[in-house]
DNA sequence: AAAAGCCCCTGGATGC
DNA sequence: TGCATCCAGGGGCTTT
């Protein structure tokens, strides 16, 4: 589920009342997509630092290496001073004198991972490879459009893959070529110059903006604090498949793209 | 080397 | 009501 804008709502949502907390505890649920790398016990005494956010990674950095979090497709995570009993998808808890980190994770592609630095084994497995940040200096035009030049998957498929961008999901891809007016199927090398330089500024427009309306709810994403995002009621394309395009009224279409949903106006949409 | 496919797992919606 | 099928926000790994 989530993707960049739901990860950093989370992120805000717990990052001020966690900062500063002392690890009292440390609960393990049904494994997760990746093992945590360490006696849990280990963890009990060390205390939070921060929590920063790398594509759709969470780093919680503690006073002694850090915590690798990922949300997988049905993750989220909840703060709270006084948490209920853990459910049977609760698979991690991190208890502090603050409070308790919980995650949340029915379909368990979520993980949860010790690494001691980031360039460590895990941590470079995970982070080594990832692109520049959307609302980072590296994420530059030139650098943008040099990419896309050089790769021949649907245009679709390259934001996602992250190299040229991190944090860009299933959603917000449709919803950022939407904004750019340009097809998901079209080969990325065949973007044209003006195009991609739209879907440039789309891309970065469109998760700032899903990040101030607290990120896209479609079934169970909540923010650490239990809020679900607003995004999703003003998708122009994602999940509207036969419903009127809102700005020109021609029914959306969906095609099938690498096992996943991608959405588009056929009018809207030519380049 | 790049690109396409295959899985991991559970639950909700849909259809017969 | 019951059961089978399909689909879902990610992404590492394997196969072409």
């Amino acid at each position: 589920m989530p993707e960049l804008p739901e990860v950093e709502v989370t992120r805000r949502g717990f990052a001020d009342r966690i900062a500063g907390a002392e690890i009292s505890g440390v609960h393990v649920g049904k494994p997760l997509r990746w093992p945590l790398g360490c006696d849990p016990d280990s963890l009990v005494g060390r205390h939070v630092k921060g929590v920063r956010r790398r594509g759709k990674y969470l780093l919680i950095d503690l006073d002694r290496g850090l915590l690798l979090v990922h949300l997988g497709m049905s993750g989220s995570l909840a703060f709270d001073r006084q948490p209920g009993p853990a459910g049977p998808h609760d698979h991690f808890d991190l208890q502090t004198n603050q409070g308790t980190l919980r995650l949340h994770d029915p379909r368990r592609f979520g993980a949860v991972v010790r690494c001691a630095h980031e360039g460590d084994g895990w941590g470079q497995k995970l982070l080594g490879k990832l692109g520049p940040e959307p609302f980072g200096p590296d994420f530059t035009e030139s650098g943008f459009l040099t990419g896309l030049r050089q790769r021949q998957s649907p245009v679709k498929q390259v934001l996602l893959g992250g190299e040229l961008v991190v944090g860009v999901g299933n959603i917000y891809a449709s919803e950022a070529l939407f904004r750019a007016g340009i097809r998901p199927t079209v080969r990325a090398s065949r973007v044209s110059r003006s195009a991609a330089v739209r879907l440039y500024q789309a891309v970065k427009a469109v998760l700032a903006e899903a990040v101030s309306k607290g990120g896209s709810t479609l079934r169970d994403f909540v923010g650490s604090d239990g809020a679900p995002g607003h995004f999703q009621s003003g998708a122009m394309v994602y999940g509207r498949e036969g419903l009127p395009c809102r700005v020109c009224a021609t029914p959306i279409k969906l095609v099938r793209q690498g096992q996943r949903s991608s959405y588009y106006c056929p009018v809207c949409q030519k380049s």
